[in-house]
Formats: structure tokens, sequence, C-alpha cells
DNA sequence: TATCTACATATAGCCAGCCTACATGTAGAC
DNA sequence: GTCTACATGTAGGCTGGCTATATGTAGATA
């Protein structure tokens, strides 16, 4: 997965991952890890501060824990986290049509004007 | 549409679209806007850069042209940058499944414990 | 004639944000 | 005592899309 394509969809999947329930850094590292397949690998140097960032806007607030002797930082999706979810979720939808769109409608075209052609 | 949604994904689309037919820049953005539906509005300078980083990368190649007394430069996609789109292309539904797949699934298991709890 | 708009290309420099690399520490297994 | 998994964090790099600006032609319109 090159990684500037995540670039503008981390947040995204950061509150989707805590839409469910309350997650520290290390379990939400994981829970994409599974829930993508096993194709999302994101690096702590990536969540760490994208979960602070999402904290200081106000669409997640942390709280300490400790379990087991260690020490957890966990995140929750606020109000404001939940309403900007759904934005993030219909921006999602609509990028994925442009997209989606603009690079299938070439390969439809190039193979149906070889088709027409040969 | 966010900026930052389409890094990594720029090269795709301009690939995609030279696809067809040699075009020059501004044809490009012209045709980007017009296979959009009027969603992809890219400015010139990302559209330029970009191109001619593509063609120093060998996916692309160009010549100067004048038509109606105007200066123009037409870029065509060379076979490196035919086959570097295939993999663009893949690795774009792979892409779009992924992150599709993380915030669909993440509505659905909420709606479905919504559903069960209430 | 001047001005405006569309056409057409180009670059300097900004900036966000994802990354690598590193630092720090606990718990439990071996 | 060493190793791995767990757990958090930051500094600094890099990339590439963006804003702003410069430059110039052609054709319409006032």
């Amino acid at each position: 997965m090159n990684p500037d394509a995540l670039r503008g969809h981390m947040d995204a999947l950061l509150l989707s991952v805590l839409e469910r329930e309350p997650l520290h850094g290390y379990a939400i590292i994981e829970a994409l890890l599974e829930r993508s397949g096993g194709a999302l690998n994101v690096p702590t140097g990536t969540v760490y501060p994208a979960l602070r960032r999402l904290e200081r806007i106000g669409y997640l607030s942390s709280e300490w824990a400790t379990v087991g002797g260690r020490k957890r930082r966990t995140y929750r999706l606020t109000d404001s986290g939940r309403k900007h979810l759904e934005g993030e979720r219909s921006a999602w939808r609509e990028f994925a049509t442009v997209i989606g769109g603009v690079l299938r409608a070439e390969a439809a075209e190039v193979s149906a004007a070889r088709a027409a052609n040969g």
C-alpha cells in the first residue's frame, strides 16, 4: 500500500475503527490490520500523532488507564467526531466513485475502441 | 474534493486520460473535469509539474505543436507508462476495496449492534 | 483602442501529513 | 539475562498537490 494513497483518508479510518468502542493506539493499529485483511499495517509514527491531532480538533477524547501494569491511552469518539465521521464516509463514497469512474471510463473506452477497430 | 485525498492518485488519473489519445495539459484538465462530471477541477499548478515529472520518469513523452497561433505541449503515453497504468489501476482497485471495506465494515457492525440492542 | 475572456504553459515556494528512525519502558516466556 | 510482544511518543524528512504569480496569444466586445 503506497503511503501517499492514505493521505486524507487516515482520519476516516481511525474514526471508523473507534465508532463501535473506545480503543488505545496499539489496539487501533491491530484493528486496522485485522479489518483490512492484513493490508493496512499503519506504523505507530503515523497513528499516535494522528490520534493526538484528532483529539486536538475535538473529534476524539482520551484517558489513561493501566491494564496489567501497562499504561494505555484510550481514545473515544466524541459527538463531534461521530458527526464528522458521517461526512468522511460520504466524502469517501464520492471520492471512490469519481476516481474509480475516471479510471474505469478510460479502460472501457479503450477496449470498446479496440473492439470497434479490430 | 479534498486536495490531500488526491495524493498518490494523480498519476493514475493523468495516465488514464492519456490512454486513448495524446493530449496537451490544458485539454487534460478539461478532460478530467468532464469525465468526472465536474468533480475534478485540477489546478494548472498541479497538472503541469505532474506531467513533467511523469515524463522525467519515462511514463510520458511530449512534443511541441502550434495550433491556431498557440503553442501546445502534447503528451503521449509511452509503453512504460501504459504498463505502469495497469499497475495503478489494480492498485486503485485494491485501495478502494480495503478502505471502503474498513469504512463499511464499521458502519455495518454499528447498525447491526444497534438493531440487536434496540 | 482598450479591455476582457478563454486558451495555454510554467515555476517558486508553502504546507500538511505520512513516514523512518529512534527513545523509553513493562510483562512474560524461555 | 535475553527476547518478544505490548505500549506510547517525538524529531525530522520528504513528497507532491496547492496558491499565487508571470507570461503570452486569439478573438470578442465595448
